[in-house]
RNA sequence: GCCGGCGUAGCUCAGUCUGGUGGAGCACUCGGCUGUUAACCGAGCGGUCACCGGUUCAAAUCCGGUCGCCGGCGCCA
């Protein structure tokens, strides 16, 4: 007899064949003489029959006094029955306890806190496995989109000594008795790797201090950026799309099951996939806004409620270009059409999921930067390596930062975007 | 930073309005049961009522403060 074999495969032999599972014990219920057991591994659920006097009677007993999450060893003949859940089961010829667990403290009454307190137990659950194992496909898809597109891993730092998104709050580090940051983007890194490499990307954790308290932010996230010589603002936001269909499509390759156990009806993206994602300017957004009876004045960025009230209008993902310059990050360049507006773009999730990409053409013009940096209080020397980039063969480029959590809170339609990630990091909770 | 909600057994909660010997279900332990589906039946174990102070003969309950967590807004991926 071969070795272990997967949950998921064991289901699948015929009737008398013989099978050894390992796993972990994930619900337990016993009469006099015989013990159900459900053991779950990383592939699937089987339910185990241990009959007393199939097997030796320490074994019975072992199965009759394990708790759940205690770790074992399976051994038995497959047999089908439309009673157990999957219509198949293991009848036990010996059971074998590897660590009989204590009392498991997640029951079938969880609150969001006591979850969170318990994360490191709580990702043996279905649903964060789950998530886990979308999450793992989704990056990897962002990885062969890149390099699909000639692109190269490009690795930023992220102890960095100044801001890069205006407003945003930075962590500070004591830095050999100095300070410097935690990465809240690694873009202006990204733009001097563009004068060697051209095109580049990272999927890198970027941290944010801001005292965000929703179920949309984190303090300690991942985002998939990307840097382009030679992309204009329309080249750059037809590539977003093209990566988050790629993604889309990359998942419901291998999650169908998975998205529907999470609630996520995978019909629903795979409607989006056929679908032209609109691309609107900043001023035609207002306009639909109007409409609705919301009045924004041109100038101000749009706000949670008017984001996902622009969004009752869409049922794919929308492309938001031309937010108005003076709100915008020092690098966003002023289109020269339109003087007031900055040639940047936002891509919103439907469904009230929000900005999951932001981006923009980047400014090429020196004076147009230092002048922004300014403006925002900024000390301008210590941008002056990356103003060295506009002194030396300066090119038009671009790009942009896909948020991972958030992509994936929506595209699995998670209620709240702690749960897109492994361990989260917000302004109340950094244990454990 | 602003606004709101919550905090009682290991977990989920009732009890607080109207002060008077702290409860239920689940989990766990023991016993019973040869087909359970987050099993069932019986018994048992289990408490700094978040913390500090005040009012009162008496406080989980009323008053003041503190802390913790969750959510919404602003800001952002």
């Amino acid at each position: 007899m071969q070795g272990y074999q997967k949950i998921s495969e064991a289901l699948k032999k015929s009737e008398g064949e013989r099978v050894k599972v390992r796993g972990w014990i994930y619900r337990t219920r016993s009469s006099g003489k015989l013990a159900f057991v459900t053991v779950r591994d990383e592939s699937g659920i089987i339910q185990v029959i241990v009959e007393k006097g199939k097997l030796p009677d320490e074994d019975f007993n072992s199965a009759r006094k394990a708790l759940i999450e205690s770790s074992v060893e399976v051994e038995g003949t497959v047999h089908e029955d439309e009673r157990a859940p999957n219509g198949r089961e293991l009848h036990a010829t010996s059971f074998h306890v590897i660590h009989f667990a204590e009392d498991f403290p997640i029951t079938k009454d969880q609150s969001m806190e006591f979850l969170l307190d318990n994360r490191h137990l709580w990702l043996r659950s279905r649903k964060l496995t789950t998530i886990l194992k979308i999450r793992s496909t989704l990056t990897g898809a962002i990885h062969e989109f890149f390099r699909n597109h000639d692109f190269y891993e490009f690795h930023p730092p992220i102890l960095q000594p100044s801001q890069c998104e205006g407003g945003a709050t930075l962590f500070e580090v004591n830095y050999y008795g100095g300070k410097t940051y935690l990465s809240q983007s690694w873009q202006l890194y990204a733009e001097a790797a563009i004068f060697a490499l051209e095109r580049v990307y990272d999927v890198a954790p970027t941290f944010r201090a801001e005292r965000s308290k929703t179920s949309r932010h984190l303090s300690e996230f991942w985002m998939a950026e990307m840097e382009a010589a030679w992309f204009d603002l329309k080249e750059v936001t037809e590539f977003a799309k093209k990566e988050v269909k790629f993604i889309i499509k990359k998942i419901l390759e291998k999650h169908e099951e998975d998205l529907r156990f999470l609630g996520r009806e995978p019909e629903t993206l795979k409607e989006m996939l056929d679908k032209k994602w609109p691309t609107i300017k900043y001023r035609e957004a207002l306009e639909i806004l109007k409409k609705d009876g919301m009045e924004v004045p041109f100038g101000k960025d749009l706000r949670t409620i008017e984001e996902q009230k622009l969004m009752e209008h869409f049922d794919t993902p929308v492309v938001v270009t031309h937010y108005p310059k003076e709100a915008m990050a020092f690098y966003k360049p002023r289109d020269p059409d339109h003087p007031d507006e900055a040639l940047c773009f936002d891509m919103l999730a439907p469904e009230g999921y929000g900005e999951i990409v932001g981006g923009s053409q980047r400014s090429t013009d020196i004076n147009e930067l230092i002048e922004s940096l300014q403006k925002q209080g900024e000390d301008v020397e210590k941008y002056e390596w990356y103003l060295d980039l506009r002194r030396y063969g300066s090119v038009p480029h671009s790009g942009y930062g896909l948020g991972v959590e958030r992509s994936l809170a929506w595209i699995c339609k998670l209620d709240n975007i702690k749960d897109a990630i492994p361990f989260p990091r917000t302004i109340t909770r950094k244990y454990p």
